[in-house]
DNA sequence: CGAGGGGTTGATGGTTGTCAAGGGCTGTGG
DNA sequence: CCACAGCCCTTGACAACCATCAACCCCTCG
């Protein structure tokens, strides 16, 4: 069940035999959720983290007027809120944005870890400063680049996200989303992500269309984006 | 000399006599650096982190066609770079806006920290999931507020982040940045950042003047700004 | 005294937002 | 089987926020 999950931890270290054990004896259960749920609700007290199975979820904060932003889109095989572990309580909600999969791990499994598995707790403390890398890259897009700089930036960094779990298949990739909520991962009104939309396709960068992205010229797009993906840590550590 | 870093853990977790030991054992030598400096150069490895002693520094992500965005300001106390420790190198700059002293903290340290402290590494954990926390909110800010409400709630911001280390006297604190600097952190050029200000001052809000920080109404700057603190995480956690 | 950094102001333009309407598709129930 | 609701996408006209360009002021410092 949370084979990507490893795929995507050994793509950027060592995880020993033992260590992949204890892992997977920590996942307590799994849950199914459709399109649009609330998984986690902001400032809730929690108790368990989510490893993302199937499907596409996000962390979206809510500024109650109507305005909402996404922080963060998740993919199969993340950890959608290990933070929750540290911080007891999330700042924002994790929404299921497609019917989504998660397995599920209690904190006490978590606090076990971070007693008996210094190496494992280093793994997952890196996973949370990705993370932050990719808001510090998401605040860039949104302070600094144009409306289809940032849109492209974000079909590159899904990219490369999704190719190291396998789920690129000939320069394309499933993106179930809306254009509503698009936008509110770029921090633009839906008609200009239509707009945006219908300009990179007319360029033949790249295809937003019935829940698929089709990278039609990745170095175009890369260069419409500036894209740099050192800020994903794509090597592994030598441990 | 890690005074205040060791009253921003403290308002947050319980930090035992044996544990404060350890981080002032933990640091090696302090470094005196002139405003302007960068002192962590992004993509360069490193193998020591800052804590910030005195002055003001921040992340600083530069597209290099000139246009650059602030996704961190850190006051005194805070540990700039701990996350270098897992990420092996930034992918921004740390760079020092006024003169800055910064007590030097190897990460042999951090790594036998993870070896031989859990909750210490826990408290560290925490530390850069609040970074996190703050980089989300200002994705929120430079994605779904505008530059009134933006400059507003940084102003908040740093007016809590400071109260706890103990920097904010009659509801003021030095803030000795440009206003271009301002700028950088709030995505806007800095012509719009001078008209804001002069906005804001008028409306009797809040004063930004001479390298100060006047808040005149906190009421209305928190209302203007739709400044809610709980991203800040401020309870103390029960061990 | 001149250079340079920082701040201020005015005029103008462009990117993006807002408002409003209509089209296509899907699912459902009469 | 058709009517209709609802969601999603698309388009046009217009407005607003913010960017750009350019100039000028003030202060400090060599």
């Amino acid at each position: 069940m949370i084979d990507k999950h490893l795929l995507k931890l050994r793509a950027r270290d060592v995880i020993s035999a033992e260590e992949e054990a204890f892992i997977r004896g920590g996942v307590s259960g799994s849950a199914k959720v459709p399109r649009d749920t609330v998984v986690v609700r902001a400032f809730d007290p929690i108790h368990t983290s989510n490893i993302l199975v199937s499907g596409i979820a996000c962390r979206l904060k809510d500024l109650g007027n109507g305005r909402r932003q996404i922080t963060e889109l998740h993919v199969p095989g993340d950890f959608t809120d290990v933070h929750g572990f540290s911080l007891k309580y999330l700042d924002h909600d994790i929404l299921a944005l497609t019917d989504c999969q998660f397995a599920l791990v209690p904190h006490a499994h978590l606090q076990e870890m971070t007693e008996r598995h210094a190496h494992l707790t280093r793994v997952y403390w890196f996973g949370t400063n990705l993370d932050a890398a990719i808001h510090r890259e998401w605040a860039l897009s949104l302070g600094r680049r144009d409306a289809t700089a940032r849109m492209a930036h974000l079909f590159c960094e899904l990219y490369v996200r999704l190719e190291l779990v396998g789920l690129v298949r000939q320069g394309a990739y499933d993106l179930p989303l809306t254009q509503v909520e698009l936008s509110d991962c770029l921090g633009i009104t839906p008609v200009h992500t239509n707009r945006t939309l219908q300009q990179l396709r007319s360029e033949g960068v790249v295809e937003f269309r019935s829940g698929q992205v089709i990278v039609h010229d990745l170095a175009a797009l890369e260069a419409v984006a500036g894209f740099d993906p050192r800020y994903l840590y794509l090597q592994r550590m030598q441990r």
